[in-house]
DNA sequence: AAATTCTCCTGAAGGC
DNA sequence: TGCCTTCAGGAGAATT
């Protein structure tokens, strides 16, 4: 699914194809997703230059003069550089036709968006309120403990709070909170400066790892059309549920939280 | 204000 | 083989 490594890696994909070109047509063959997409979007999106693209969180944004497309990649969702023309699939839902190519869109479980607005994408009420950067330098551990404070929440649920950090999902909290050495359900205002700032670090680092290796798999994506493959980082605990830690050795446990799935060592990761 | 629950959707996996 | 059930999950909306 979709992360903010994977967001980032579409975005880089497409940046050296999309800058500066114009989307000739658009083509909508389903437009319930998560929002209707606006009708005004296949009008004043055609033909204006698209002078930069940008990711906040997991939204991926594609600047005009005219306004600025949103797009969001929900589970299921990811884009695909094709020759035109190219016959679409069953869960295919809008085209963006440029000059030479065709930017496609495909989300089989239609968690994601595509949305239009004329005004500043960043007073946007989808971003609008989203937290912190977690690889700029604003995310720090002094900010995540001023937030935490009174915070009765888990952990795990907090830095996947997008209030707070955006782009920390299901997967990279596991795998954070287990390089930090932090238990997923221990309450957030009992953590210390301390302990933010392992778990900043940890953050940072899986991050920009998964982001590595998506590097690797970006060449793929710009030299022959297609999609970028999902990235087969080292996983410490997400979906190792009753194997052995590779710290430890101890019998890696799976809970459940807000009806997300969340593996920790009860040992390394003890409350 | 903060925390919790509900909801969208469909493919994959498991049970019988 | 095939039908049915369960699960996965990002994140906004509704509810407590």
């Amino acid at each position: 699914m979709p992360e903010l490594p994977e967001v980032e890696t579409i975005l880089r994909g497409i940046v050296p194809r999309v800058k500066n070109q114009c989307i000739r047509r658009i083509i909508i063959r389903q437009k319930s997703l998560r929002w209707v997409i606006p009708s005004a979007i296949t009008e004043e999106f055609i033909n204006q230059p698209i002078y930069d693209l940008k990711r906040r969180g997991k939204y991926l944004l594609l600047f005009t003069q005219k306004g600025t497309a949103i797009l969001h990649f929900g589970m299921s969702g990811s884009l695909s550089l094709l020759p035109k023309q190219t016959p679409p699939n069953k869960h295919d839902h809008f085209d963006f036709i440029f000059d030479d190519f065709c930017l496609r869109f495909t989300d089989p479980r239609r968690f994601g968006a595509l949305l239009w607005t004329r005004d500043d994408p960043m007073g946007h009420p989808l971003l609008a309120h989203l937290g912190k950067e977690p690889l700029e330098p604003g995310f720090t551990a002094a900010y995540l403990y001023k937030c935490a404070k009174n915070r009765k929440i888990g952990i795990k649920q907090f830095i996947m709070n997008s209030t707070i950090v955006v782009g920390v999902g299901n997967i990279y909290a596991a795998e954070a909170l287990f390089l930090a050495k932090i238990n997923p359900l221990k309450p957030s205002q009992a953590l210390d400066l301390t302990h933010f700032e392992q778990l900043v670090v940890s953050i940072k680092k899986v991050l920009k790892a998964a982001i590595k290796q998506g590097g690797t798999t970006l060449r793929d994506f710009l030299n022959s059309a297609g999609k970028p493959g999902y990235f087969k980082l080292k996983l410490n605990v997400y979906g190792r549920e009753g194997l052995a830690c590779n710290q430890c050795g101890t019998c890696l446990k799976k809970i459940v939280i807000q009806n997300r799935s969340t593996v920790y060592c009860p040992y390394c990761q003890a409350l």
